[in-house]
Formats: structure tokens, sequence, C-alpha cells
DNA sequence: CTTCAATGTTAACAAATTGTTAAGTGTTCT
DNA sequence: AGAACACTTAACAATTTGTTAACATTGAAG
């Protein structure tokens, strides 16, 4: 498992590197939030550990860009925050955090929070493989099989189908579709059509159905 | 569930008393419309079965008494008739009848339409799977099945179907399915039947039953 | 048994929804 | 940096669905 610790005292980096590191982890740093962005990028981290008062960039808006950024989706986002600060346990979630711990840092209740967490992203593992006749979808290994060949899906088509195999044969709604797939991201109507055509395309026409007036549904 | 029973004979009563309180209903009793209507204000019963042959004041027009009464707008009404009064089943219907069973009365019969009708009766809001004899319709999965077959319905087609088939029996207004099917958009009078008559073309003529100058109701 | 209002039927039209292509923009990888 | 890929959108086509008008039929009431 990949951490990401964002700070821009040397002293926090250190401490928390060594903490987490004696746990098993891979740690990378960075010491703001461009060079955070970067790095997430390039490591694809599982967690980021941010903090929230930096310099220049902090770390709400941080994690928004982070957000924004489709490699990073199944990322958790914990954030560092003073005691006094807090309005940033609101602002924080609204800008996509996933847990917070305030400083001062104690490094037990720390280690058990980056624990829990991360074992919550890995349990969801066992949860997220649907095989449904012989179509095999595994979202963490982001892996469709076909008939036991594998099937390579961009990771909007990947979300979309994975979607409405969760529930094989209810008719999702656009909404539904919009707000589960998309999150917040505001994208015309004609997208979810195109990514559609594009599943249907390597899968055959037969598997996701459209239910004019109502939206689309996966079926055998 | 409250049912109160109107006859004016004691055998009915009795009779219908002891086979309805064993499915495990509260059975309250009237021997005419007068007592009928004082009783029903005062319990509030879920449904009130009215025999449509009685002295001084009939079935129908303690049924019309009823149906003005507004804290049981929610009652339904079942009617028992002689089978050659066949006249009645109409005039009940237009006097705000939700069904009607004809004598001599077979208690499975009359429990099965007893339960059909209440069943849904309290939690119709948001029950998304119904099955009556082999017609079962999935509103999640917009499914409608016809004897295990699929059969493919229009958004306002399939609508208007699981409309009438919340409440089996019970017979439903134009009103009312205006605006429960169509809401608040304004369509015209044949607009109700060229739907009707497409379900009547997919599923056969025999579910959708008209009631002149009434509605339509669902009944196998 | 005629009358009349309600309902049934059909086909044409209008409206809504979805499909498709290609192009533009952004992202990732080498 | 450049190529390949991914995502979104616009523009238009294709399709399905919904509604209405016009006329036919039905059935209850006189």
């Amino acid at each position: 498992m990949k951490i990401l610790i964002v700070d821009d005292e040397k002293d926090i980096l250190e401490f928390l590197s060594y903490n987490l590191q004696k746990e098993g982890y891979e740690i990378f740093r960075a010491n703001n939030g461009n060079s955070a962005l970067k790095v997430a990028k390039k490591e694809i981290p599982d967690l980021i550990i941010l903090d929230v008062m930096m310099p220049e960039m902090d770390g709400i808006e941080t994690c928004e860009k982070i957000r924004e950024i489709e490699s990073l989706d199944s990322t958790l986002i914990l954030f560092l925050t003073a005691r006094s600060e807090e309005y940033s346990e609101l602002a924080g979630f609204s800008a996509g955090a996933d847990d917070y711990v305030t400083k001062p840092i104690k490094p037990k209740l720390l280690i058990s929070r980056v624990n829990a967490l991360l074992r919550r992203k890995g349990k969801n593992k066992d949860q997220k493989l649907i095989k449904i006749e012989h179509i095999e979808i595994d979202k963490d290994k982001h892996l469709l099989l076909y008939k036991g060949d594998s099937v390579e899906l961009a990771r909007k088509e990947f979300n979309l189908l994975y979607y409405l195999m969760t529930v094989p044969g209810k008719v999702f709604t656009r909404e539904e579709i919009i707000s589960n797939v998309w999150k917040d991201t505001f994208v015309g109507d004609r997208t979810i059509d195109v990514h559609v055509r594009k599943i249907r395309e390597k899968l055959g026409d037969q598997y996701i159905k459209t239910i004019k007036g109502v939206g689309y549904k996966f079926d055998v």
C-alpha cells in the first residue's frame, strides 16, 4: 500500500514517514500542493495524508484538484488539521476528504485511522467482483473478462459497466448513472450514450439494454 | 386491519365474521346502512363489505354516503351481490365500490379478494414487485412477465398498467389515472383509451376492464 | 329499439429520446 | 515533446413514444 504524505513542515513529514513505514507502508512525500499533485499522478497512492495549513495551495484546494484527476478516484484522502480550525472538517469533507485527524498528532491514533481506512478499502476488493454468465468484472484489478478473455475498457466505460452490473436487471436512470459514475462533474446527455456505445462495441449489443424514457440496464 | 361487514342477514354476518376473523382481521358488524355509517365513522375500517340487497337503505345508497365521508376516503368497499342482480355491478362501481363478489359466497374466493385488496392498501406506495396470477410486474427492472415471457411496454403503458395493478380489483377513475400517471401534464380524453388499447393488444383484453362511466380496473 | 354519451380504434402527426460520427480538448505514457 | 489514448460535445440521424383527430362501436337509459 502506498501513502503520500503532504506537509510543509519537514519535522512532521519525518515523523509520519517513520511511523507509517514501521507499519509496512510505502511512503512518498511532498512539501507543497503542486508537488503533491505531481507525485500523486505518478504513483497513484492508496492514501494521501494532507495538511490543511500550507502556504500557497492549502490542503482543501489540493484536495479539490486531486479529486479532479481521473486516475486518483479510488485514492483516499485524510486531512491533518489543527484543533482550532474546526471549520476545516466541514470544508474538507465537502472537498472530498475521507477522514481527518487533529493536531497535535498522536502516532497510535493516526496509525489506527490509517489502518482502518486502508483495511476498508482492501476489504471492498472482495465485494467488487461480479460474475454474470460469462462476463466477469473485477473492480480493483480493473479487469473485464468476456468468456475468459480480457477486454480492455477505458476508465469511464469500466465504471459505467461496473455500476450497471451492481444490480443486474435493474434499470438505472440517467440521473442515477450521472450521479454515481460522474459524481459531481456535469456532463451532457449524449456522453452516457457514447460510452454505452463503446462498451457495446467491445462486448456486443445484447448486454446493455436501453429502456427508452427510463434508462439503461445490464441484463443477460 | 379492520373490516366492517354490513348485511341484514344474521347468518351471513356470522359466516363472514368467522371466516375473516380466522384470517386475522378485526371485524365490526352492522345490519343496516345507518348503523354501518355510524360504525364506519367511529372505527375507520380499512375495508367495508356491503350487501347490496338490504331493506331501507340498500348497499348502493350506503356506499354513496360512505363516499361522502372524508375520513373514509381511503377505505375500500367490496359489494356482495346476488348473481341475478347483474345490474348492481355497474351501479356499485359508479357509487364508488372497489370490487364485488357474487353470492352464493365461496369463502376461499372472498378471502382471497379481501386479502388482495388489503394486502396492498397500506404499503402501496413503494411496492416494486407485483405478481397476480401469471402476470408479474417489476418496477425497478421495468419488466412485465406474462406467463414467464417478457412483454415490452412503452413507458406510459408500463406506468399505467403498474398503477392499475397496485390495487387489483379497485376501479381507478380517469381523474385518478391522469393525476397519477400523467402528473401535471394535460392530455385529451382519448389518450388513456389509446394506451389501454395498446396494453390490451400486448396482454390480452381480459385484464384491464372498463367500467363505463367510472373508470378502469385491473383484474384477473 | 332508438338515442346519446362514453369508449374503442386507427392512422397520422408531433415530440421526445437515443444512436452515431467526427472533431476538439485534455490526459497519460514513452 | 509527441503519440496514443480517453473524454466530452455538437450536430445530425434514426427510432420510439405520445397525442390527437376522426370516425366507429358499444351499451345503458328512456
